[in-house]
DNA sequence: GTCTCTCCATACGGTTCCGTATGGAGGTGG
DNA sequence: CCACCTCCATACGGAACCGTATGGAGAGAC
């Protein structure tokens, strides 16, 4: 873990404290605790950044890159709406990304995270809303399943994290993932009492 | 805010802790600023409790009587399992008790929080189920809409209380809930282009 | 070799919290 | 009225941080 290198740039430490929100959530990005991950000291920091705020605002930037930019351009490549959505439930479901999502929207009533927040829902439900448009939804309708879909994609990934055993695995995961994408995808349905 | 009682006891401390992670999380829950707010000291504190710890835990029993027994007793007084189900979905939208849940799951990886949230999400999700089942669904079908629907609320709530202006207001949120309750208690929809 | 500039180590003071020790203040029983 | 018991105030030591000050260590320029 304490993998000396000879000297350090910024990256390193906005890396180790994108790392840090996984796995400890904000109050791991801590100057003294990253700097002995590190295997440096507080000087090294101070010289690369003007105080903890700093860092946090590099680390957010990065997250935006990687946890929406890139993932949103590499699902864009799908040809057509509906294979763009599939693909989008299999990135954001399968992955590891779940952690740093998860404690970066617990710590969103901190000033540097919440305009995070906000950009992220803004653009990661007007993406939806516009392939399920493109699907023939309205556009009210859309930006109403849209919302509903990343309600529900925060919800699972909130129980992924926090609460592991609520969430079932292997075939019955498949099984709920299959109910809930024709629940959010499928006609707006009658009532029914089964 | 600095309402002075001539004697304080554990319940004036576990209530103020619940109401401290309503506004600040779990860090809210530290002695020497509640004892501020109560106007007392830590004297007090440590006198009718052995640590941080314990009143958490206070607390945390209080929050399990408050935001599930009680809610759910009062939700089970309705005549069939629509209206209880609807009920429930009112009560949880409706009120003022986002913040609390929001806080306490976002402090899930506490020794002491961590099995709260286990408890509630399995008393709820269970609940849920129930109504699902008497509904008509079969049984697995009514576990996965139990997830789905706590999965979507837990979302919901997060969003409320972090970027409230991604919620819809007034007649647009009771649109957006009507859509929401359709995909959640509709047949399984086949699958639509619109 | 020495000068300089970049980068880091160490030491310090300040803040906020936890938990303990100890000395009361104030009501109650005898 | 006095001894006691419950409850609280004050003072202290310790831990984990943040941010600053300052003194180098190392590498390139010349």
């Amino acid at each position: 873990m304490v993998v000396r290198k000879p000297r350090l740039g910024p990256d390193d430490w906005t890396a180790a404290a994108l790392t840090a929100i996984g796995e400890q959530g904000l109050a791991g990005v801590a100057v003294e605790p990253l700097a002995t991950r590190l295997g440096t000291t507080k000087g090294s920091f101070y010289w690369h950044f003007a105080n903890r705020d700093a860092l946090l605002e590099a680390a957010l930037r990065s997250w935006d890159e990687t946890y929406t930019d890139a993932i949103l351009r590499t699902v864009d490549a799908e040809p057509d709406p509906a294979a763009r959505l599939r693909a989008l439930f299999v990135a954001v479901t399968a992955s590891d990304r779940a952690p740093v999502e998860v404690h970066l929207h617990a710590a969103a009533d901190h000033p540097a995270v919440a305009p995070a927040m906000r950009r992220a829902v803004t653009r990661r439900t007007a993406y939806i809303a516009a392939q399920l448009t493109a699907l023939g939804f309205d556009p009210a309708e859309a930006d109403r399943r849209a919302l509903f879909a990343y309600a529900t994609y925060l919800g699972h990934i909130q129980l992924v994290v926090r609460i592991p055993e609520a969430v079932p695995h292997g075939a019955a995961l498949e099984a709920y993932l299959g109910t809930v994408l024709a629940a959010l995808l499928g006609q707006p349905a009658a009532n029914g009492t089964g």
